[in-house]
RNA sequence: GCCCCUGUAGACCAAUCGGCAGAGUCGAUGGACUCAAAAUCCAUACAGUGUGGGUUCGAAUCCCACCGGGGGCACCA
């Protein structure tokens, strides 16, 4: 079977022609010619060197994970994208910086290290090199001095660096930004700051203040509640585990349970990471769900007292607190075995203690621990699905503060040990949750906020007036709800048992990996332990010591084990590599020792490290001495005035970073600002969420997919599509080998060439949309190009066909209309509608010259404006057409705004709203003239009869419209 | 359940401030070229904007309700 490009070159076609043949050969030798000749590489700016020709633009692509399946042609979606804007900015002047790195750490290349033995270098650089061969080919303008990869040696060596800094930092609450520790520790020493517990830092052994600082590194290890996925054999952060309780990657069960493992404290920027969002330009859906992840929220801390001291709760509605009727307390909760007496208690009412509230179990403790026991056997899916209320009665009852009220107080799943202080006040009045466990266990129910007339709903939780909440000291009767929480609040301040306080459901970070391929951190212990007994110490190694390299090891996998083995521990690949693990040093980080044995961290850093500063090594990637030199950061990155955060340009991705990676990075971003190291606040000051590209799937009548290029459509068919004669059913999806829909750019560039599918890719839509992929539509892409190399180049010749005339009237007002259109879709992204009006002005030049001759001065200015888009035919029209130098850098056409208006403009002209006549006047009429001509016209003469229209209105350039 | 985005010819998509529903592509139909086909070229037809209300001289555009599609969050006190 001839594939298309035979076709294009056989017989009866003309030797000339535009086919995928001459294209594939034209974009190899411009590829070819860009990289010999350096044409998108881009200097910085030094002390001794030329001053940059235009204003400075960092475009940035999120860098790809280079998978082992290679590119489809969704991926590029976004590549494109950015390089048409940047090459429409080289051509306006603009210094435009874009390169393209590999994300390369990763679990694929682990998985299949481990069942090869192959080494995941190995994996992982075989598939970069087929990425770049991939996106090669695409024509895209990256400077490729520039590029790097996360697992290159001398860029996770500045990875491991930059943790070292955050390490080596604690965040002062009362500055509002990260210092060095060494601070803390001087101030300590000179008593300027006192230890929170009250004792005498200078007292203290020296485990015991490495234990103080290390409290209050931002880098910390921690004996934390974890994601652990034994299937996977590792923990998992928080956003790495879905809704459902599962791990995001494979699918396998997620339990918490406690173990050590390294921390981030990106809670201390909670405040900051929210707050910046205002001065970055990011989609509102974005910057939403940052801030919804940081959760933050007003609220007040309430001390209910108790006979085990006072129960802190952390409340969004203090206004509600004489509404309050029990306390809930996590059944993790700390105060929990304090508060359980040996027997159940006679109310304080004198009333006889509900049968419900026990459980049917002879003492409190027996109910407590038997309720703890059911909860700790429930998955997190199985406690989500769960909506119905369960509970048991501690037998304990604490104090309302505001009236005195004794409050029994509950054990309940419902309340998460996790957010706030892991105890509420139970208000069912005013919260459904309280309502629905109140009616199970028989608890009073109180409205304290008057629900509108008509309202027949259970708990209200709207606005209105406070109700029922008076005592002798403090009315809120019929104030509103925010006056209501502040006057409540001052009370309770004022009397010592509660305060404002501020909530946020971001939780730290969790860092560490039991996984072989990541970063190895610039940790070790000492192997004999600590003088006082204590839990080890992680003592950081000098800079001098990085990179610590990824040891060889036999066995890449971590012990991995039946996925709902809850109980099982994670051991990382590389404790077994122990050769590496063991060394001997004289830690300038642990001043206790000298010489001494050390065991390396065997954990790794999680994927996310490397994505969350690559952007500023592309900015300086062969410094030796520094991740990225001050003056060259400050160059591209820097404010760029007051109230501007700096960081780079445009930062062009999907969605699925909303708040992973970009949240990640910010944070590193921000801490590396308090230091001093980078002199922007915010990575990305501006961000783009590009569509994707999904792909029809069709299923057979047992529901297997069958290969959707095979596919073809059929009317006769029930379901409108056949393959191999049966009917199939249509579907949408992501493109992948799973639906067996997978089109690769590759076969694109064979059977079309890389301008026609770049063309192709703009056109299908605006950047921001998904679109379905329709490999039947590319031709129209590929017709296009051909009608652009027929006004220049004669197919049976191959001669010239432009000649040196002046265009006609209408010619130069389409190609300025077109130049003017192009200008402003192609900054805008609108890349869909800049081609729509190329393919105008090609269609118009083709009709007008339909035997050659095209003026010169229309053609040049096309091949121009195709260049961002279709750079290597525009490079080889503009070669042809006697230019020797690239068009990477020439000057973009600008309209003329004298062709762009027209002498004379066409009104229609509406009776009633409906288009009755159409008029043609002069540009320049006035609207009163526009008024009588078209008052003065034979059907709207007709159509008044004589009647004076009640209203005329005249829209300048546009209608006319006459209300009868 | 809550929040956000979205719905325009058979398909993908256009439509400055609310102002003539159509820029462009595919497909369809007809024609040119061809012995024929493919490729290429030329021409034509096709929707009243998811549904129902409202505001307005005028609504795809603004407002309300509902329906469909996509995404995010989810016992967060």
């Amino acid at each position: 079977m001839a594939s298309r490009a035979d076709a294009g070159g056989g017989s009866g076609v003309p030797p000339y022609r535009y086919t995928a043949a001459l294209a594939n050969e034209i974009e190899r030798r411009w590829q070819d010619h860009w990289e010999s000749q350096d044409t998108f590489a881009v200097a910085n700016p030094s002390p001794d060197g030329p001053a940059p020709a235009g204003e400075k633009f960092y475009l940035l692509d999120m860098f790809p994970y280079p998978s082992g399946a290679g590119l489809h042609v969704g991926h590029p979606l976004g590549f494109i994208g950015t390089d048409v804007l940047g090459r429409f900015l080289r051509m306006t002047g603009r210094t435009v910086l874009h390169a393209m790195g590999f994300d390369a750490f990763g679990l694929p290349a682990e998985q299949y290290a481990v069942q090869t033995g192959t080494h995941p270098r190995t994996t992982t650089e075989a598939n970069i090199a087929r990425y770049r061969a991939q996106i090669r080919q695409l024509g895209l303008a990256h400077d490729e001095h520039r590029s790097v990869s996360t697992t290159d040696v001398e860029f996770y060596r500045w990875t491991q660096w930059i943790f070292l800094q955050i390490h080596a930092s604690w965040y002062d609450t009362e500055a509002g930004r990260a210092r060095p520790i060494s601070e803390l520790e001087d101030e300590l020493t000179a008593g300027i700051r006192a230890l929170p517990d009250g004792r005498d830092w200078a007292t203290l052994s020296r485990p015991e203040q490495d234990r103080v600082l290390d409290d209050h590194r931002l880098a910390y290890l921690a004996d934390a509640p974890v994601n652990w996925c034994p299937a996977l054999g590792t923990v998992l952060s928080n956003e790495e585990v879905t809704a459902d309780g599962r791990s995001e990657r494979g699918n396998f069960p997620v339990f918490r349970r406690n173990l050590r493992q390294w921390m981030m404290r990106i809670t201390a920027y909670a405040d900051r990471l929210a707050d910046d969002l205002d001065g970055v330009d990011w989609p509102d859906s974005v910057k939403t769900m940052q801030r919804n992840w940081i959760g933050r929220s007003q609220g007040a801390q309430v001390r209910f007292a108790s006979d085990a001291g006072p129960i802190e709760v952390f409340t969004t509605r203090p206004d509600t607190l004489f509404g309050a009727t029990y306390l809930v307390l996590a059944p993790e909760h700390p105060l929990v075995d304090a508060l359980t007496p040996d027997a159940w208690p006679s109310p304080p009412t004198g009333d006889e203690l509900d049968g419900r509230w026990t459980g049917g179990a002879a003492t409190p403790a027996e109910a407590v621990a038997g309720y703890r026991r059911v909860v700790a056997q429930r998955s997190d899916l199985e406690r989500q699905e769960a909506r119905d209320k369960t509970g048991v009665f501690t037998g304990a009852w604490a104090t309302n503060p505001v009236n005195g009220e004794p409050l029994p107080i509950f054990v309940a799943d419902y309340v998460l040990m996790g957010y706030g202080t892991g105890a509420i006040m139970a208000v069912p009045g005013q919260d459904q949750r309280d309502w629905d466990f109140a009616t199970v266990f028989g608890l009073p129910i109180r409205r304290t906020v008057q629900p509108p007339e008509g309202f027949d709903g259970e708990a209200y939780v709207g606005a209105g007036p406070a109700i029922n909440s008076a005592n002798d000291e403090i009315s809120l009767d019929g104030l509103e709800v925010d006056a209501a929480k502040s006057a409540i609040v001052a009370w309770l301040a004022g009397r010592g048992d509660g305060e404002p306080v501020v909530q946020y459901k971001l939780r730290d970070w969790l860092f560490s990996r039991q996984r072989y391929w990541g970063e190895p951190f610039p940790i070790a212990y000492a192997a004999d332990g600590e003088s006082d007994g204590g839990p080890s110490i992680p003592r950081a190694l000098p800079e001098a010591d990085l990179p610590v390299l990824l040891p060889d090891v036999e066995d890449y996998a971590p012990k991995s084990f039946a996925p709902d083995d809850r109980d099982s521990s994670p051991e990382s690949p590389l404790a077994r590599a122990t050769e590496w693990v063991r060394f001997t040093a004289d830690l300038e980080s642990d001043p206790e020792r000298g010489f001494a044995d050390y065991l390396r961290e065997t954990n790794t850093m999680p994927q996310w490290a490397g994505s969350c500063w690559y952007y500023l090594r592309y900015l300086d990637p062969h410094n030796k001495e520094r991740f990225v030199d001050a003056d060259v950061e400050r160059y591209w990155l820097g404010p760029q005035g007051p109230g501007d955060p700096g960081g780079v340009d445009l930062y062009v991705g999907g969605v699925e970073h909303a708040v992973l990676h970009l949240l990640y990075a910010r944070f590193w971003h921000k801490v590396l600002f308090d230091l001093g190291y980078v002199s922007s606040s915010e990575p990305f000051r501006k961000l783009f969420n590009q569509g994707y590209v999904q792909a029809w799937a069709y299923t057979d009548a047992r529901g297997v997919y069958v290969p959707a290029e095979e596919v073809v459509e059929d009317a006769s068919a029930s379901t409108g599509f056949t393959w191999n004669g049966e009917p199939v059913r249509q579907e949408y999806g992501k493109m992948g080998k799973s639906l067996r829909n997978v089109v690769t750019p590759d076969e694109m560039c064979e059977a079309y060439g890389a301008d026609t599918f770049r063309l192709y890719e703009m056109s299908t839509g605006p950047m921001e949309a998904s679109r379905p992929w329709s490999t039947r539509d590319v031709v129209g892409s590929h017709r296009f190009l051909q009608r652009v190399w027929r006004l220049v180049i004669d197919e049976q010749t191959g001669e010239l066909r432009v000649a040196d005339t002046e265009p006609d009237r209408d010619t130069l007002t389409a190609l300025h209309r077109a130049i003017d259109g192009v200008r402003t879709d192609l900054p805008a992204m609108h890349y869909n509608t800049a081609v729509a009006k190329l393919i105008e002005l090609a269609n118009h030049l083709t009709k007008t010259y339909p035997n050659g001759g095209t003026p010169r001065s229309v053609i040049e200015p096309l091949v121009l404006l195709l260049a961002p888009l279709c750079p290597h035919l525009a490079e080889e029209l503009w070669s042809r057409l006697g230019h020797p130098q690239t068009l990477a850098y020439a000057p973009f056409p600008e309209a003329d705004p004298a062709l762009l208006v027209e002498d004379t403009v066409e009104y229609p002209i509406q009776v009633n709203g409906k288009v009755r006549s159409r008029m043609t006047v002069p540009a320049a009429a006035t609207e009163d003239e526009v008024r009588a001509a078209a008052l003065a016209d034979a059907k709207v003469v007709e159509l008044l009869a004589g009647a004076e229209p009640r209203k005329v209105i005249v829209v300048p350039g546009r209608l006319v419209n006459i209300v009868r």
